[in-house]
Order: C-alpha cells, then structure tokens, then sequence
DNA sequence: CGGAATGTTGATATGCCTCAACTAAAGTGG
DNA sequence: CCACTTTAGTTGAGGCATATCAACATTCCG
C-alpha cells in the first residue's frame, strides 16, 4: 500500500503537470519520513544544508528572512501539498529559514531519492521544476503586492491568494479557510506596522468583504475581494480554472 | 566553430554548477539566433507564450510587472550570461513582461532544442534548473529589501547586488559598472517617488558611498556600502568567493 | 534649434509608524 | 480551578518619512 504522502503529492504535481502511472509509481516508492512541529517551530534555518526536502502533509509553514535591524521578513507561505524547500535540491545552502505556523505535519523525502528518480522518470523532475518555478512566480507577485500595492489593496491581495491557493487544493470549507497567523504576523509579511494591520483588516470587515478572526479567514464577498484586492489568479499557474 | 554565446551560457552555469565536456558540447550544438533591441523595447509580455529561451549576451534586460492603476513594478534585472525567461521553458504564459534597458543583444535558443539535451545530458538541466532558483533567490531578497528595509538602505542594497553580480560576470571596470536606469526605474523598481529617489542618492554620494550617473555606477567605498545597504551576497549562491 | 524626457529643488500634505495605555485571550503553576 | 503572567489584539494621539504638487534646470534627441 502507498503511503498517502505520496498521493498528496502526486495530486498536488497534477495541479499544473502531466504524470503518467509510472510516474506516479515512482513517486510511491519514495520514503516519506514523518515529522510533527510545533506551532512557530523552526524546521529549516538560514545556512541549513539539508539533505531531505519536505512535503507539507497538514498546517502551514512560512518561509523568512531575518533582517539585521532584528526583525523577521515573511516570504511566502505553504500549505498540504506544497514543497517548501525544493529548492535544497540544487542550492546547498539555504537562504532563507522556514517554519511551522500552528501545528505541521510533514513528509521528509531523502533529496538522493528524489534526484534519483529524475533519471528514469524526468517527467517528475520537470513537474518538480515546474513547482519551484510556480513559487518564484509567487515571489513576483509578493514583489510587487508589497512594493507597488496600498496597504488596503496589499492585504485583500494576500488573502485572495491564501484562499484561492486553499481552494485549488480543496482546502477550503465553504467561505473559509485556515490560516493560523497572528496580526503580528501579517505584519511581518506585508511589510505593515502591527497597528496597521489592525485597522486595515478593520477596513475590510467594515466593507463585508472579509473577516480574519482566529485564524479563520472568512470571504463574505469574494468578487469584491478580488477587485479590492487587484487580484488576477494567473500567475498561479494551475492548469484548470478554479471557480471560488 | 561554436558560437559565442555558448561560451556565455556555458561560463555562466560554470558560476554556480559543474559541467562537462560533453555537457558543454550539447550547449554548443544549440541554435542561438541573434536578436537587438532598442533602449525601452519590450521583448516579452505578460500572457505570451514563448517558443524560445533568451540569452542575454550584452546590455540588460528587466522584467516587470504592469499595475492595474497603470503604474509599473519592476521585478529583477538581467545582464550577460542571464537567462530572463528560463521558465517559460515550463511555464506556458508569461506572468510578467521583460524589456530592454539600454540597447540589448539576446541570443534566441530554441524551446525544444533546450528540452531535448535534458534528456542525454542531465546535469545541463539541473544546471538551467538551478539558474531559475538562483532568480527566486534573487526574488526573495528583492521581497525582503523592498518590504522590510528603509529607503536608503534599500538603494544601497540595490546597487550592491548589481555591482556585485556585474563584478562576478567580469562586466565591471574598476570601480564601476554599467546600468542604464532613470531615476524613475530605480523608482518603480524599488517602489520610491521619483523625488525620493533622487533624494536618497545625493545622500548617497555626499556620504561617498557611491555615485550614480548617466547610467554608470561608480563604487567609491564598496566596506561602507555594503554596511549602508544591509548586502550579504549568500543568496546569490555563487560558487566561488568573488573578491571586490 | 525646439520640444520632450529626465533630473533637481522647495513646499505641502498625508499615510503610516511610533508610542502609550488598555482589553482580551491564552498559557502556566500553585 | 483560579490567580498570575504573558501574548495578542484594540484604540487614541502625535510625529515623521515619504508621497504629492509645483516650478525650474538640464540633458537628450529629432
């Protein structure tokens, strides 16, 4: 029997790739090791060298950056299905550190397994490729979500993205989605004092466009939401449409 | 006889992977077609769908988002050796458009004539695969230096890693460098007023940190910008030490 | 030489950060 | 289980950095 890792994973590479049953196999052959983290866990540190990757079976992890004034830079975040370090594959060092928002639940995959399998089946290591070259797009967008986009229009943006990606993966329970962070958080991520924040998700709940309560991301209008929050799913890259 | 730009490509993947002989002779034996463009001109845009990886063989390039209010977030620059459009080799459309910042030579190589060395020469792959983690490399510290640092920090910053990327290509000249931006490119790069753009680098230059001007950066004390713009060079994930 | 784009300077406005105080919630130990 | 501590969230006031506006200088280019 196949470990259900493999099946989250397999699933998730369909999202935007093409795999054929061999390819799937080969996927099932990996060994997933289990690994719990705590909330706010560090998994992965600036200058780790890991020799496994990680799939995220359950929770969210967030990748950063620590500043040199102190602070903490968010980067991006990752849910069921996604690869946060994949990139440890070809960069030996990491750049950046990742962990646990709530509870995680991952699978580490021996990165000489993985590059292991690229010669027979380098459908799979394109799908991989295909993945870190989603994340970049993401990175893109967050360059300019937070560069070029308003506070209030910056915020809707991010929780567009948050949901629709939980959506596509069908993590998402009606109008809502799980997204354990903390105001503090958000702050960090965005590139807004924590005050700001406050007010601007204020702003938005005011408006009935959204709540953010506990965690809990609730869309109360979501075609408002998007036009709040210029939001465009393209560069997402998911091969169907997803209807939210 | 080879054409020149395989030695561009193959020197630059040298930077940061190992190749072989033959590895460098399946880069070889790729078609390069030559392409000029003027100063502003766009060579991609955001929905295309490319046939072909571009090279950049001298000038640069930049890629970019368009806002919905019509402004312009520009994400990343690219000089020779660079690789602007790498993941259209497996992203369908493109998410971003690339222009012409000063006039530009490419070399235009083939999609399929790319796709098809991976197949008998594995580690050119990886080596593409990973010049496109290098870029979200480059993304992320973009992310983190325009949300979570000052304004004259994050110029420094700006300036060091094109300096520094410059030097490593051997494309810099004593203490300076090419990079034809306007004051309003560093903006829209960035995300500064024009006013504040032009604010920060006289303070730049009164400090005798750097000057900037016409379109050359002149370095005049590399150890004190390097400290005013926060710069650690880990993530640009260089192979080799390069000494300014 | 004339017109357009870019760069520079000064003055003003404002969005957001900082500071501060308080409330609410969550986690801890007796 | 309840006092206690800590962390997260909320509200108000004030100041500063940076955007905006406006005028002019300079360079570029036809």
């Amino acid at each position: 029997m196949a470990d259900p890792a493999a099946d989250i994973l397999a699933h998730k590479l369909k999202e935007h790739s093409r795999l054929n049953g061999e390819d799937v196999t080969a996927l099932e052959r990996l060994t997933y090791h289990r690994r719990l983290l705590q909330p706010n866990e560090d998994f992965i540190r600036q200058g780790d060298k890991p020799d496994v990757a990680a799939l995220v079976l359950s929770g969210m992890v967030a990748r950063y950056h620590l500043l040199n004034n102190g602070g903490r830079q968010y980067l991006s975040f990752n849910i069921k299905g996604d690869l946060p370090d994949a990139q440890s594959l070809f960069l030996d060092r990491m750049d950046h550190a990742v962990c646990a928002v709530g509870a995680v639940e991952l699978a580490l995959m021996p990165h000489k397994e993985i590059t292991r399998i690229f010669e027979r089946r380098p459908a799979v290591g394109f799908a991989i490729w295909r993945e870190t070259l989603i994340d970049a797009a993401i990175f893109r967008e967050t360059i300019t979500n937070n560069s070029g986009r308003a506070t209030r229009i910056r915020m809707a943006h991010l929780f567009c993205e948050l949901f629709y990606r939980a959506h596509a993966s069908g993590l998402s329970e009606g109008n809502t989605c799980s997204a354990p962070l903390s105001q503090i958080q958000l702050g960090e991520a965005l590139g807004m004092a924590i005050v700001t924040v406050n007010r601007t998700l204020q702003s938005l709940r005011r408006a009935r466009l959204m709540e953010f309560r506990h965690g809990i991301l609730t869309v109360k209008d979501w075609k408002r939401l998007v036009a709040a929050g210029d939001f465009n799913p393209d560069y997402l890259h998911l091969k169907r449409e997803v209807k939210v």
